[in-house]
DNA sequence: ATCCTATCCTGGCTGC
DNA sequence: TGCAGCCAGGATAGGA
């Protein structure tokens, strides 16, 4: 699935292909990737803009628009599960999941596709109301030790569900946060306010580790779903330590992967590496789908 | 404050 | 072979 560096590689790749470009003609599929935005106010926001830069945040793709070389509004996609960006020339069939077209000066198309309808492209004036309530971004300078040791206290999360909490990190989902949790032996189902100090400071090293090593692989793909706007797969998957793994060896101890359900999300683990849940008042949220 | 469930969607899988 | 039913998952809304 699309999380940060997944995103993260898309930005990279359509970059060069859509800044400078402007807008033509809006060919929208699928209503509702517009987000409940009307197709009319949409195309009168886009169409005619020109492209002056694309960038990421959290799992958001933002490209800013521009009219007479003046700031007029975003263009903001996000890929939730199954949406893939593709900028082909005008003679390429984007298949049968297309959901949004954007016509290019350059006599190329845009192509949002995206076989489960998860995903959203917005046209916006108001870029804080997409981005404003996100957390920081896990590899900027913001994201400190000591910053997430303070976060994690002033809530009582379990860690988990915090971390796929894009308010209070952004860009990680549940592949990146079973990995990066495996890798900082931390338990799921710890709650977030018994981290001590140390252990904080080995979540975030293995949060940034983890993804900027899934960068450099250009995300994951396994599932048939995910590719670069190049159509290629990434291969982070190689790099798997527990996610998708239930059964198999730890890598690091050898004791078997599980899976549980945390959050309605599945959830890999090692219990040997990863230590013991905290104790928590009632049954736990563990629950065997 | 935090948790849980349902919702949005479809392709792919399981089991009969 | 065919088909019903379930499942995955990011984000969000609403109820507990």
């Amino acid at each position: 699935m699309p999380e940060l560096p997944e995103v993260e590689t898309v930005v990279r790749m359509i970059r060069p292909r859509l800044e400078g470009r402007a807008i033509g003609a809006v060919d929208v599929r699928w209503q509702r990737t517009l987000g409940g935005s009307s197709a009319r106010r949409f195309a009168q926001g886009v169409r005619g803009a020109r492209i002056r830069r694309g960038w990421r945040r959290g799992k958001f793709i933002v490209m800013d628009l521009a009219r007479a070389g003046r700031p007029a509004g975003w263009l903001v996609g996000h890929l939730r599960m199954t949406g893939r960006i593709q900028v082909e020339s005008r003679s390429v069939d984007p298949g049968p999941y297309q959901r949004l077209s954007l016509g290019l000066d350059d006599g190329r198309t845009m192509h949002f596709v995206d076989p489960r309808k998860f995903g959203r492209i917005w046209f916006t004036r108001a870029l804080d109301e997409l981005l404003g309530p996100l957390g920081p971004e896990p590899l900027s300078e913001e994201f400190t030790p000591g910053w997430l040791h303070a976060a994690l206290h002033a809530r009582r999360r379990l860690l988990k569900p915090l971390l796929l909490d894009q308010t209070f990190v952004a860009g990680l989902g549940n592949i990146y946060s079973d990995e990066a949790l495996h890798a900082s032996r931390l338990h799921p189902l710890r709650r977030s306010d018994r981290v001590s100090a140390e252990e904080a400071a080995r979540l975030h090293a293995s949060i940034r580790s983890t993804l900027r090593r899934a960068i450099l692989r250009e995300g994951s793909s396994f599932d048939g779903f995910y590719r670069t706007p190049e159509g290629q797969p990434g291969s982070y998957q190689d790099e798997f330590r527990v996610y998708g793994r239930a059964g198999e060896p730890c890598p690091s101890c050898g004791a078997p992967i599980q899976r549980i359900v945390v959050a309605q999300r599945g959830t890999h683990l090692c219990r040997r590496c990863q230590g013991r849940p905290s104790r928590r008042r009632g049954a736990a949220t563990l629950s065997a789908r």
